[in-house]
DNA sequence: ACAGTTTATATGAATATTCATGTAAATACA
DNA sequence: TGTATTTACATGAATATTCATATAAACTGT
């Protein structure tokens, strides 16, 4: 549909916000075909690259409150994808990381990933898209 | 503290969703003291250039689902800072408007959030900003 | 080592969101 | 027109998120 309206329009918090769920919308079908969460699977791609990460790493990265990381990891772990282990240096902590079956499961979604950002690549033009992320990346490291 | 993750860190999606994310949370501070969430905010910024929206329209700008608008409206509507009337000529969509209280409401916010895009701007270059928009309008338009 | 403070996570209750579906109005077309 | 289909919104049940707080471990200063 495609509303427009008055204020929000050239509203910087607004474009990123509308920008985002667009393209978060687009591979949230492909995410969903497999069974998993947005949330989920921000985590999963998260722990991908690591070893493991604490809930509080994670709910960082994955961009929600630490309650909400707890429960999902909960969720996640009945259904196997992850699991959790103490800390040893710091027992407080609660080290969460993929299991086999999680690893295996989020192997293929980090390609079609990968695909999928190609492809809006492709539709809006390499260098614009490496401008845009740069921008945002700046903007991210000064601000965040 | 912003943990680094090495799949997510120059994705695209990421990028955008954590830039979205940053900017929205200094406001969201601004405008929880104001005693609104930041879904009421968006819905409120949104119906102050207008005179009035459909729920399926709010829905659309707002990024959520029209269930969750239904409801988000109908608690706003209790708080006094929004009225619905039917449409005479689509009987089945109900037209949300801010009233009195809700523009009286809006109002301050509005220029709130001007002043932190401008600190924004500020902060990050006017030009990048305005490169910064174009991309993501450009974006939005094309695959919105 | 000890009391006070801060930090990391968990948890229950409150709240918000979503899914599936229902209802009624609009639209398409035979 | 009349019937089938689609569209807009509402609603109840299921699910997810959040807030407030509890717990336990790590730090801090003495």
């Amino acid at each position: 549909m495609t509303t427009k309206s008055g204020f929000v329009d050239d509203y910087l918090a607004y474009l990123l916000a509308r920008a985002s769920h667009l393209i978060s919308s687009e591979f949230h079908v492909v995410v969903e075909a497999s069974g998993l969460s947005l949330m989920a699977w921000r985590v999963m791609a998260s722990l991908s690259g690591k070893d493991a990460l604490s809930v509080g790493e994670l709910a960082d990265i994955v961009l929600a409150k630490q309650p909400t990381v707890t429960k999902l990891v909960g969720r996640m772990e009945e259904a196997g994808w992850v699991k959790r282990c103490d800390a040893t240096h710091d027992k407080r902590q609660s080290l969460v990381s993929l299991t086999p079956a999680g690893r295996r499961k989020v192997k293929p979604l980090l390609a079609l990933a990968q695909a999928h950002e190609s492809q809006v690549t492709a539709d809006i033009g390499a260098a614009e898209v490496a401008q845009l992320k740069r921008a945002l990346e700046r903007m991210i490291a000064m601000r965040g």
